[in-house]
DNA sequence: GAGGTAACTATTGATATAAGTAATAGACAATCC
DNA sequence: AGATTGTCTACCGACAATATCAATAGTTACTCC
């Protein structure tokens, strides 16, 4: 008899054990402190139902043994704190008051206390309020809720308020200190800097006469540069990062300040960073350079800092632009470190200003172009769309201003429910008043200006997304969008508002640039507030609400200029066309709401320059990204950046947020901390080339043309035969898709080719976060050396090392490499450059008027940056003295199955993939394709007539894509869709044919991968297995929801596992709840994230095997970078695909091995199993089995017996119940009762009396559902390969 | 020559994944047939020839058969299960070359054309446009998943001339599902009013000919409408339409059939439908406006045109206010006559900025992937 | 003033929409007696 | 409760149908005891 209480102290050691494994440090995060059984409370009817309740009342993860918190991901409390919040800042705080009032006694008092002090704190910063209010409202708060005890950072707020609000500043502080003295502590009071402010503390301390090193001390040096500095006072040049003037609310002010013009304001401003990095330039460079320095000092548009400098400027000279990479690249070693240390400084401060000022800068683009326009009167012809929409804006702003004054009235009238909403029916429904209520306060976070602002550049931004044809959005994605930016925006916001808090007042007196360095630091430290830092994000429904009225104001403005004909008089008149429309698209019979640009729109973002309209946190940064330290701490400075993306699932985000607090990804943070400190730069070179081609508006390799105005071909006469108008159809659908596929392929690459333009020069930085399996990515999503072929080729390392004999043969291997020639050994590859002299020459100095060998590559743009690296090193009198910065990769052969192999252990699939030394690479995608051809030629033999028809089309390719999908568990028909594909040209076969042919080749493409990769496909088996039996479990420590479908219960376990560097990973896969919202413009469609539905046990387990690997692939990869950074090495990866300097290339490949064996050193498979034995213990596994079988049987006859005590049908939810029941009954501590418990009987209770259940399983007809304990089959045995053999294969990575 | 009942297929399980709703009362479908009076048109069935869509075990076509005499009734049953009950052996007179089973699946329209590449018939166009077409009948089962959406299809034929109704005002006797009639027949200012009415409306004359009364289950939308039912029972189309219990239309005695043949009423689309749709053979003028224009104006099927002028383009409401009738502009579409559609698509044919493509080419499947950052190196 | 009810509104749930589908096989979820 | 019908078919980066109407739930207003 098998029994499942196996959670003996012996077990929870033996599993511990795992937790650390070779060298890898690996908590698990899981941690049972209690045993769950007695989780629920006491035994009994009534006990369990009070527990049930409590638990339904808020969420629970797929597991009680993990010990995640689930409170904060509660959706009422998500709820409370966003609108709360946004109430606040808006300054409503009637109604703030009221939802804090029914915010009461629903959470626990500390939550409610952090609450309170929210209101305090943006009660007293209001400027409504003066200290008597202030004073009155802390003492009345605590009377309403008795409960209510405020904490030493309430009495900071109050503390800050006395010492800024009162008259006598010495005295009141003194007064209140002596006040609080048997309350608080000063000490603890005074420890929150972050709410008072560091000229605050400054100002207790002295009027208290108090001892500083008393305090927090990650302030004391802060405090220290201050106190030094206090004494000699002289003017700060810290510009504040003050909302420029015509950024704020007020109509008068916009007005006013638009019509006058800001030309002046972007006249430039000789910065403190400016003259740093003039005074240090000219320093370095007086004796090195002269040419470089003139250039500089006549540099015409660096004087304007930050977002400015980045995008006003039009780099289309050289002289346009001050290319700092050429200054650095020209001085010697130990002067370029100063220089770059010194750009580091500067260039901190232009990273705050484009984070901050970027929609200003946007914005003054438009304006700037609008008026050279209208300077130029006469000259009909504009480029670009800036004037387009700068018009659009100022239009638009007084529309956002006009709501604005009615979410004012609103609050003026201190509206408190929606019921009271005042509103004229004459203007709008009822409705519409109440969505104000909703959306209102949230709206009043930002300017009308920038709100106005983002919408227009979220709307440009989705129209190159993909799946947006000619100008054609979908209307749930925009509202989404532009309410999601709205969010972002208002976040950097308040992270700006939050350092402002703490710097207000302090003056920097000395102008050192180690100084500002400190001063810089401790912005970033105190950037964040502990009452702010865990706000709530906003629900989608709201965003959605404020996207689409922020989209119909821009809709209702938005007017493009148009030539028409008149219908009276045939005239040719000019007007105007709404820019943008509203309409509705079928979709198989769905009716979809879709934005429509207007066409001259729609052409302009596909051709013309773009600067202007790209959003901060989607661009690379100027200086190293903040080093990651939490789940959402790290990235870029300003906007808010996560560490994952977690597809909205909040089980993940509570698993990452719990692993981050236990400090168990530290080392993952280090990884990604390594890919973002590598810097890069624009290959000018290329950038030139691709310019050259792009402004011909041709198409060019993979870039489309300028699409002219779709031709579809001619409608057919409609009394034709059906069939061939469908074909009509179909074909016009056909190049419709083309063409929208084209244009937002244009405007990606457009987009693309504005930021590289716009980085020219400069040192740039990839932040990276991972997807939810660990792999990494950059944040910035245009131009990142993840993307297509051109972006990797416009892309290059900042650094320069001098590649060596070593380093030279890689650079050749790599041109081989991008050609495609990477089958072959090295030697060979090296050949290839060495035999391709004359291409590489002509290919580097004729780029575009020569042989164009290098378009013949498989990627082009990066041969023709190995060709023009390449040709100048062959040039050299020592190549080997070459200095190089282009990435050299090392791709994993098939890296999925390299780790499945290293996993089973198997010998054959190791050597198919390189695991094991060999002269020359194993190209395990013509091996597959030649046993396929042996097994059909056999066939053939054997006259088999199909055999005969493809028997000699065998190829690689025709076989690759299946190989590699198998891998991600591709099904028969997918397989056979993919491989039809490439059979579908082959001539002799009949279109009739090719279904019977790709089914044929399929079976044994199939069959080879199977028998090639045996061990593989067992250790797939297994994920799966074990997938399908968690998606398919239930826990017994909860009442069940009840199920939709009677007779099987809601599963609602996802597959949970840890990588070996501690990254909590939980499949998403579940049912969504999809609710209508109503908008402005339509209603939406959209999930509700935090509601926890069933698991799609389908998607868990199709996508638990690719999802395990990746994550270990994910873990190699980041082990590999921890590891290069430590060497200092620069690393740059794209998942299997490790990038660094052709001198590193060696260091780098014998580090990716080591990792790779550190990883495989330890049976992963076996510790997964661990793992899951131990999260999902106590799980009941739903199966069916034999209807006739004795068990089953048996289990009939319980069920009848128990329905009679029930006097109802039994149901899943009794089966379980009965079963906590007896399980308690077993755990008890009073011995009568386990004894009560032995004898229970449940249908559980006989399913464990057979020892091997599994012979009972059943798939087909006969059957009937029962549960059974939940227990992991065996791992498949791991065969003999030794993973250290890797070290010395030199195909592994190649 | 005649054509017997099929053998007794109460005792015949007859398996098919096409679940249709066959009707299996002889008597009921011979009924229909007197009450359409279709031997008025088609005289002795010595030009007749019938094309007979899905029709399963073919009683009804047995019935049509009988009655008509058709000189051609050409069977096309792609389901194999039925083949045994429309083989030469079942009933049907050995040797006939009158009654051909075509196997192809009429879903096709390659099955058609073969039907004349191949001889089967050789249609010619109608001369006298004033009568319905005297030498083709169409009739069909539309009772399966798809069948409504056959409906529309044949019914766009309608509109564009195309397949049968090239050759001029070819019938149709249709058997559908009871939410399928529902959407056909609704008259304006009903619930279920839709475009597929509009469509109905503007080039047929459309009746039912049979309709189950079970008014219990007559809640949904998905069901004749009761006022429908009255309008041929018992109000201005009485004696048009016979009305009788579902059960009377298939086959009474379900326990010996399979369920999946003979399925009666499922509450979700109704009992079976004889409809009888005979073409106007009018042209629709400016027909890629008006399908445009009903597509577009029935997503706001309860606004007020006034109010969702919006959806037929950009700018239209500074067009078509003007131009229309204010008592028009007021109606909801759903409260629309043809003729108001037709109004509406007068002026919008004449808008100079009306949208330039009308047709609706959105397709999500394919789009996009093509700048895939990692696409698949395929050599 | 309590209780009850009518009248009304907000919220929730169900349903139609369009109109070539295309072949195959096999597992799994949903649905309907 | 069990057979039948319907859906879906490769991982991730990168999710997304909507208008309308009936029914229900929730409120307010008003009447009556």
């Amino acid at each position: 008899m098998l029994r499942i209480s196996c959670n003996s102290p012996a077990v929870r050691r033996a599993v511990s054990k795992y937790a650390f494994f070779g060298n890898l440090k690996n908590p698990i995060i899981l941690e049972v402190t209690k045993r769950w059984y007695s989780s629920t409370g006491s035994a009994g009817s009534i006990g369990t139902a009070r527990a049930v309740k409590a638990v339904e009342s808020h969420t629970t993860w797929s597991t009680p043994h993990d010990n995640v918190p689930t409170s904060l991901f509660n959706k009422s409390s998500m709820h409370f704190w966003s609108i709360f919040d946004a109430c606040l800042v808006a300054g409503q705080f009637e109604r703030a008051q009221n939802l804090l009032k029914g915010f009461h006694g629903t959470v626990s008092i500390d939550e409610f206390l952090k609450a309170s002090n929210l209101f305090f704190q943006k009660f007293e910063e209001s400027s409504k309020h003066d200290l008597e209010s202030i004073r009155r409202k802390f003492l009345t708060l605590p009377q309403e809720f008795p409960d209510l005890k405020l904490n030493p950072l309430s009495y900071a707020i109050l503390l800050k308020a006395t010492a800024q609000k009162s008259e006598f500043k010495n005295e009141a502080i003194r007064k209140f200190v002596s006040d609080i003295e048997d309350k608080v502590a000063i000490n603890d009071v005074l420890y929150n800097i972050d709410i008072l402010g560091i000229a605050c503390v400054k100002d207790v301390i002295k009027a208290c006469n108090l001892d500083p090193s008393a305090l927090r001390t990650e302030y004391q040096e802060i405090l220290n540069i201050e106190t030094e500095i206090d004494a000699k006072v002289i003017e700060s040049e810290f510009k504040e990062q003050e909302t420029p003037e015509t950024m704020k609310l007020g109509e008068e002010l916009q007005t006013e300040s638009l019509k006058k013009g800001d030309i002046a304001s972007l006249e430039s401003v000789d910065t403190f960073g400016m003259k740093t990095l003039r005074h240090t330039l000219i320093g370095l460079v007086a004796q090195q350079n002269p040419i470089v320095f003139d250039k500089f000092i006549q540099g015409k548009k660096l004087d304007k800092e930050g977002a400015d400098a980045i995008f006003i400027s039009d780099k289309h000279n050289d002289d346009d632009y001050v290319d700092f990479f050429q200054i650095s690249k020209n001085l010697s070693s130990e002067q370029r470190a100063e220089f770059d240390q010194v750009l580091e400084t500067f260039n901190s401060e232009r990273q705050n200003s484009i984070e901050s000022r970027a929609l200003y800068s946007a914005r003054q683009k438009w304006k700037n172009d609008f008026e050279k326009m209208k300077a130029a009167t006469g000259k009909i012809k504009v480029d670009g769309i800036n004037h387009l929409l700068w018009e659009w804006h100022e239009q638009m702003t007084p529309l956002i201003v006009e709501e604005l004054k009615k979410v004012q009235a609103m609050s003026d009238a201190n509206v408190t429910t929606k019921k009271s909403m005042v509103y004229d029916p004459e203007l709008e429904t009822r409705a519409q008043a109440g969505d104000r209520f909703d959306y209102g306060p949230y709206l009043t976070l930002l300017t009308p200006e920038k709100l106005s602002v983002i919408t227009i550049l979220e709307l440009l931004k989705l129209n190159s997304s993909n799946g947006a044809s000619e100008g054609v959005m979908r209307t749930a994605k925009a509202v989404l969008a532009v309410g999601k930016a709205v969010e972002m925006e208002y976040r950097s916001d308040q992270i700006l508002k939050d350092e402002k808090r703490v710097f207000n007042g302090v003056k920097l007196t000395k102008n050192s640039p180690e100084l500002r360095k400190m001063m810089t630091n401790a912005k970033f430290t105190f950037r964040e507030n502990e009452l702010t830092k865990q706000s709530a994000s906003w629900p989608t429904e709201m965003k959605a609400k404020i996207g689409s009225v922020l989209i119909s104001m821009l809709l209702h403005v938005a007017k493009v200029p148009v030539k028409g004909i008149d219908p009276e008089t045939q005239e040719e008149v000019q007007g105007t066309s709404p820019a943008i429309y509203h309409t509705y698209q079928y979709l198989a019979g769905s009716r979809i709401g879709v934005l429509k640009f207007h066409k001259i729109i729609a052409k302009k973002l596909s051709s013309e320059n773009m600067t202007g309209s790209i959003q901060p946190h989607h661009l690379p940064m100027l200086i190293k990204p903040k080093p990651w330290t939490s789940w959402n701490n790290g990235g870029y400075y300003m906007s808010k950046s996560y560490v994952m993306r977690t597809k909205e699932s909040p089980e993940q985000q509570a698993y990452l947020k719990e692993a981050s607090k236990r400090g168990a990804m530290n080392e993952v943070f280090e990884g990604l901390n390594v890919l973002g400190n590598t810097s890069w730069t624009i290959n000018k070179d290329i950038f030139k080339v691709v310019m050259q081609l792009w402004n011909t508006g041709k198409p060019f390799l993979d870039i489309p043309g300028i699409s002219d105005d779709v031709e579809l071909p001619t409608e057919p006469a409609r009394n034709v035969d059906p069939a061939i108008r469908r074909d009509w159809l179909r074909e016009c659908r056909a190049i419709v898709n083309r063409n929208q596929a084209d244009h937002s392929q244009r405007c990606d690459t457009n987009y693309k080719l504005e930021i590289a333009r716009a980085f020219l020069g400069e040192r740039l930085y990839f932040p990276h976060n991972m997807d939810f399996r660990g792999r990494a990515y950059p944040l910035s999503p245009h131009l990142n050396h993840l993307g297509s072929d051109l972006s990797r080729g416009l892309l290059m390392f900042w650094n320069g090392r001098e590649v060596g004999a070593r380093g030279f043969r890689w650079l050749k291997i790599q041109l081989a490499n991008v050609f495609g020639f990477d089958k072959a050994s090295f030697n060979d590859r090296e050949k290839f450059a060495d035999n391709h002299i004359k291409d590489i020459y002509d290919s580097a100095e004729k780029p575009l008027d020569g042989q164009k060998w290098w378009m013949t590559a498989d990627d082009p743009w990066q041969a023709l940056a190995v060709c023009m690296e390449l040709s100048k090193a062959y040039s050299m009198d020592d190549p080997t003295k070459f200095v190089s910065r282009l990435p050299i990769h090392q791709d994993g052969t098939c890296n999925g199955l390299q780790h499945y192999a290293a996993l089973g252990g198997d010998i054959e699939g190791a050597n198919q993939v390189n695991l094991i030394p060999s002269d020359k690479p194993q190209d395990i995608y013509s091996e597959v394709a030649n046993i396929v051809r042996a097994r059909i030629n056999n066939d053939f033999e054997n006259g088999n007539e199909t055999a005969a028809l493809i028997k000699d089309h065998i190829s690689r390719k025709v076989v690759k894509q299946t190989v590699m999908t198998n891998v991600y568990g591709v099904t028969f028909i997918g397989a056979r869709a993919q491989i039809a594909k490439q059979i579908k040209d082959l001539p002799h076969i009949g279109p009739e044919n090719i279904f019977i042919v790709a089914s044929y080749l399929t079976i044994n493409v199939f069959a080879a991968v199977r028998s090639l990769f045996h061990a593989a496909h067992l250790i797939q088996d297994w994920l799966g297995e074990c997938a399908k039996m968690i998606s398919k479990a239930v826990r017994i420590d909860i009442t069940n929801r009840v199920a939709k479908n009677g007779n099987r219960p809601d599963f609602m376990s996802s597959v949970i596992w840890t990588t070996p560097l501690g990254l909590p990973i939980v499949q998403p896969y579940r049912d969504f709840l999809k609710k209508q919202i109503s908008t402005n413009l339509q209603t939406v469609y959209i999930t509700d994230p935090y509601a926890l539905e069933p698991v799609k046990s389908r998607k868990q387990v199709s996508a638990f095997p690719p999802n395990y690997i990746h994550s270990l692939d994910a873990t190699h990869m980041l082990m590999s970078a921890i590891e290069c950074g430590k060497k200092n090495l620069s690393f740059a990866a794209v998942h299997d695909s490790y990038w660094t300097h052709a001198a590193d290339v060696d260091d780098m490949n014998s580090i990716l091995r080591d990792a790779f064996i550190r990883l495989h050193e330890v049976d992963l498979v076996t510790k997964l199993k661990t793992e899951f034995d131990r999260r999902y213990e106590g799980f009941l596994h739903f199966v069916t089995i034999d209807k006739n079988s004795e068990p089953a049987k048996r289990i009939i006859e319980h069920r009848k017996l128990h329905s009679k005590q029930l006097g109802k049908s039994v149901s899943v939810a009794d089966e379980i119940e009965e079963e906590r029941r007896r399980r308690s009954m077993l755990n008890s501590s009073k011995p009568s009762e386990r004894k009560l418990g032995d004898s229970m009987v449940t249908s559980v209770s006989i399913i464990e009396e057979y020892d091997n259940i599994e012979q009972f399983y059943l798939k087909k007809k006969i059957q009937k559902s029962v549960f059974v304990p939940l227990k992991f089959p065996e791992v498949p045995p791991k065969g003999e390969f030794d993973v250290h053999l890797l070290r010395d294969s030199p195909y592994f990575f190649s | 020559m005649s054509w017997k009942l099929p053998v007794d297929i109460a005792t015949t399980a007859v398996k098919s994944r096409l679940s249709r709703l066959n009707p299996t009362n002889y008597e009921l479908c011979e009924k229909a047939i007197d009450l359409m009076n279709l031997q008025n048109d088609y005289g002795d069935g010595r030009d007749l020839t019938i094309i007979d869509a899905y029709p399963s075990m073919g009683i009804w076509s047995s019935a049509l058969n009988r009655k008509l005499n058709p000189s051609k009734h050409i069977l096309l049953e792609p389901g194999r299960s039925y083949h045994k009950f429309l083989e030469s052996k079942s009933g049907i007179p050995a040797g006939s070359e009158a009654i051909k089973l075509v196997r192809d699946d009429p879903f096709r329209w390659g099955t058609f054309t073969e039907l004349v590449s191949q001889g089967l018939y050789q249609p010619t166009a109608q001369n006298d446009m004033s009568k319905i077409n005297p030498n083709i009948l169409f009739t069909a089962n539309f009772t399966h998943p798809q069948g409504e959406q056959l409906c529309a299809q044949y019914l766009n034929c309608m509109w564009n001339h195309s397949w049968l109704f090239q050759y001029g005002r070819v019938r149709m006797l249709l058997w559908v599902r009871e939410s399928t009639a529902a959407k056909m027949l609704a008259r304006p200012g009903e619930r279920a009013r839709s475009r597929f009415a509009v469509q109905c409306d503007a080039v047929s004359r459309i009746k039912p000919r049979v309709i189950s009364n079970n008014t219990s289950l007559k809640t949904s939308i998905a069901n004749l409408n009761l006022s429908t039912i009255e309008r041929f029972t018992t109000g201005e189309d009485a004696g048009q339409c016979l009305s009788v219990e579902d059960n009377l239309i298939v086959h009474s005695e379900k326990k010996k059939i399979s369920t999946s043949t003979v399925t009666a009423s499922s509450s979700k689309t109704g009992s079976p439908v004889l409809l009888q749709i005979d073409p106007t053979g009018i042209n629709v003028p400016h027909l890629d406006c008006f399908e445009f224009v009903i597509r577009q104006l029935f997503i706001f099927r309860g606004k007020p045109l006034r109010d969702s002028l919006l959806v037929l383009g950009a700018g239209a409401g500074d067009w078509f206010p003007s131009r229309l009738p204010a008592d028009l502009l007021d109606k909801p579409p759903k409260d629309m006559e043809v003729s108001h559609f037709m109004t509406i698509t007068e002026v919008f044919a004449k808008w100079p900025f009306k949208p330039e493509i009308l047709h609706d080419f959105y397709d999500e499947q394919e789009a996009g992937m093509t700048a895939a950052p990692y696409s698949v190196n395929i050599n």
